[in-house]
DNA sequence: ATGTATACAATTGCATACAACATAAGGCTG
DNA sequence: CAGCCTTATGTTGTATGCAATTGTATACAT
């Protein structure tokens, strides 16, 4: 039942060099517990349980889930109680869709405006990745150079709120539990759907990136589902 | 310099029949303030003397205002100092690329997916501003009518992570200060532009509504350029 | 035995108080 | 007279305490 948050803690504060506000500090710890899978969707917070495990006040602590609060990490159930976002089936449809146009348009700018040292960036990341899946990496470690290398396309396409806004929807996807580099068949696809999405950046072909990028998480969410229906349990928790 | 809180805060009360907590009223009496432009950007807003102002204590304050953080409408200067989002240049390009893209999807949606009720109300919305437009209404009346016309579309869209983004955008907006309803030649364009949007949606023309509400941004940032050229003033303050 | 009402416990919402920090002003020294 | 250090003031960050609302359990009545 309890939640080991000294290794959060410590993974955010080695990240940061301790030189957070309770409140952000807060505020990672617990989207890394609920990223890890150590809170899922649906359970319920009690703040003055949280703020004693975590060794903070309540003040610090409701900031950072006011914060949460506004990004629909964390939502007041009925009656008030505090708990994590649970995400409805058609949810996961509206997630892919507004992901797949907006990773469209990043691809498209990545490929149109960004600086040839940013391209050159995202290529590395890319054969980074071959390597990574070539010596069998953990799911983890994929999962973690997979984001690299979209968070490289988000940065290039030198928008602020895109970027913004596909962070937030990658934070809000951690509700939906296991990556799909759980699933063996996945890993190669991926590996090619990349592949057509940096070679339409290095080339500078909006209109290829764009496209490619959009089968990319057609094909994301078909996986999705895959893991879904492997999860099913009945409705009644 | 002092602020009249008190016709913000009985429109929010009266808005949701006074039966927000705390929190939530002091952050839609901040989001009105600054929409009504009572506090511009780069104000720098003091906690103390706002909870004071408001007949808050500071722990709900303090909580509104991490929301609005978390949403990138209040920033923290140097110091921790707190302060109203400033926005850069760039940002506006930036805001205006992301609106195509979102409002473009959106239409799309719209036109292929919103149900016989949902068109009927967006086109009923339509003629409304049709009329007000005719009756020389206040910029006011025309931005309220304005905004409701869009969020019809985002509603019939039927992707909530879609319209929450969208309407954060649109909260952003208001950071850059009076609408395009000031520009009186801008508002009969507006109305075509809405009326094509509108057609292609009445039609189930996915493609036609997405282009539409491109074209229809496109324009509004030229607009905006136009805007913000006018109120030019040094670079020094 | 089941349904309801009442009382109690627990949790959230808000306010006040305290601590740490940054800033700005004034005096002191070079 | 200039520059720096010191101090005082104000602002943000955090903790604790209280009030109000909600969830739960138990007892009683049907």
């Amino acid at each position: 039942m309890s939640i080991d948050w000294a290794k959060h803690s410590l993974a955010v504060n080695q990240r940061y060099s301790d030189s957070l506000s309770a409140t952000r500090h807060i505020r990672h710890v617990l989207l890394a517990a609920i990223t890890a899978g150590d809170i899922m969707p649906g359970t319920r917070l009690k703040e003055t349980e949280l703020g004693k495990q975590l060794g903070f006040s309540r003040t610090p602590l409701r900031e950072a889930i006011a914060a949460l609060k506004a990004e629909g990490i964390i939502e007041t159930g009925e009656g008030g109680s505090l708990q994590v976002r649970v995400l409805a089936y058609q949810d996961i449809h509206a997630l892919y869709e507004m992901r797949a146009t907006l990773e469209g348009m990043a691809a498209r700018l990545a490929a149109t405006g960004a600086s040839p040292a940013e391209k050159l960036f995202i290529n590395e990341i890319r054969i980074n990745e071959t390597q990574l899946i070539n010596s069998q990496a953990s799911a983890a470690a994929l999962a973690q150079i997979n984001s690299k290398f979209h968070h490289g396309i988000y940065l290039a396409s030198h928008n602020g709120f895109l970027t913004e806004a596909l962070d937030r929807l990658s934070r809000t996807m951690v509700l939906l539990g296991p990556t799909a580099y759980s699933l063996p068949a996945r890993i190669q696809e991926i590996a090619l759907e990349h592949d057509s999405i940096n070679e339409a950046i290095q080339a500078g072909h909006g209109d290829d990136a764009e496209a490619a990028a959009k089968r990319h998480l057609r094909n994301a969410a078909k996986a999705r589902l895959q893991i879904i229906a492997g999860q099913q349990r009945g409705s009644l928790d």
